[in-house]
DNA sequence: CGGCACGTTGAAGGGCTTCAAGCTCTGTGG
DNA sequence: CCACAGAGCTTGAAGCCCTTCAACGTGCCG
């Protein structure tokens, strides 16, 4: 657990605040508290209104959008050195969608207003949240890009080998084995799907020997091939 | 037509840039130069490197992103006041799309250098970019939810909506006429679908009164049934 | 007035959703 | 230890939404 003068030790090697004056990083450290969430548990959920800012500094974190018809769609996920709850902050709007522990969390809980008042001053400090947010823009237009002109299975495809960037283990003969709990309904989320889709989707491909699908739990065996279907050119 | 004293004008009464000193301004004024394109010519391709940063002056420029087959999808549309190439000019990457006067645009086009340079100096005018940024990652991450939970009915009709509150001219009796030219085309990929099923859509909507279509220009007849279609309320 | 981009309409079919029923693990408490 | 509840998953059947292909109008501009 995160005390008060950890919280600085942490922010002296975190990409994000390292390079700033020593008054900033105690002013946060103050200012800031460590929380822990477990597995499963709301950081924040859509509506509510924004008074803080979260650093990830261990863990992964989904963020979720509930439709109104109770449909639920994951925007991304996120880990350690990540940032989120910036742009309800930015906006002072409410939060646009909740963030959902994926394991157990550790989190650092900055205040809105002292967030604000870092960046007017800091111009650094801001320049690297712009870039964070701008790396996340990027990756919504992909998103946009794929769900507009691809169909559901070379999304279902290139969302795997997206999670096996994030969390594979390499296994021998070129297999990944994807380090998290990833049930159907998860992938169908991402993909803007449904899990009846997703299972029939993981079933052929497992009949085909891409993959090996288990209950919340899949290895890519292979990626090569996934990767053509993709791009489509295989499927 | 812009001329060096002129852009300096501009500068001054922008939003972006209005509260720098008055040096900044004139290293920007210096520095960057005034940029006239014609409707349908591309202000920067996908793909290019990005050298520079765009303010538009006057005009609606859309981004576009090209698909490897051909495909092109409309991530945005931007106006007087907006800034573009900013994602490629940070992440230090090629334009990730490409930038297409929609009508006659005068720009300030600003060299990715200085521009980091000012954003490294001025912490408001990163805060200000930032929160620029921020807004377009709200808004696609809109699109997300909207292109993976609603029927392509209810995203053209909002995309409607969205226009008419852009560029929309109230008429008599509630209708609100869309001042641009707008084909079955363009709507198709901004909603990631094809020009047949907007042009039936659309044709569906003008016998039940809803609006009236003409050759790339339409008017809203019953915004309020729209609303109630884009919210699956109606049918 | 001819060419071309824009637009319409029909027909066929496929991809995906939806509904429904039943199966299989996993963890829990008796 | 074993049974049981419940979450996760599978599979089938029906059908709709939308795409795709194709052919044909229509309006605009040189």
């Amino acid at each position: 657990m995160l005390t008060s003068t950890s919280i600085k030790g942490f922010l002296e090697t975190s990409l994000l605040f390292s390079d700033l004056p020593a008054a900033a990083l105690d002013q946060i450290a103050a200012q800031s508290r460590a929380r822990r969430v477990e597995s499963g548990e709301m950081i924040f959920c859509q509506g509510d209104p924004a008074r803080s800012m979260c650093v990830i500094v261990a863990g992964q974190v989904r963020l979720v959008q509930h439709t109104p018809d109770g449909k639920d769609v994951t925007l991304a996920t996120f880990g350690p050195g990540d940032l989120i709850g910036v742009l309800a902050a930015l906006d002072d709007a409410p939060y646009p969608g909740s963030a959902e522990a994926l394991e157990a969390c550790e989190l650092l809980v900055v205040p809105v207003a002292l967030m604000e008042s870092l960046m007017g001053q800091y111009a650094a400090l801001t320049l690297r949240v712009l870039k964070v947010v701008s790396a996340r823009l990027h990756e919504a237009h992909e998103r946009i890009r794929e769900l507009s002109t691809q169909r559901v299975q070379q999304r279902i495809a290139r969302s795997l080998l997206r999670l096996a960037g994030k969390v594979g283990e390499r296994a021998a003969n070129g297999a990944v084995a994807l380090d998290m709990r990833l049930s159907r309904q998860d992938l169908a989320q991402m993909n803007g799907t449904t899990l009846e889709t997703v299972s029939r989707t993981l079933a052929a491909w497992e009949r085909d020997g891409l993959i090996q699908a288990g209950r919340e739990r899949i290895t890519l065996l292979q990626p090569h091939t996934l990767m053509l279907i993709a791009e489509d050119m295989a499927g």
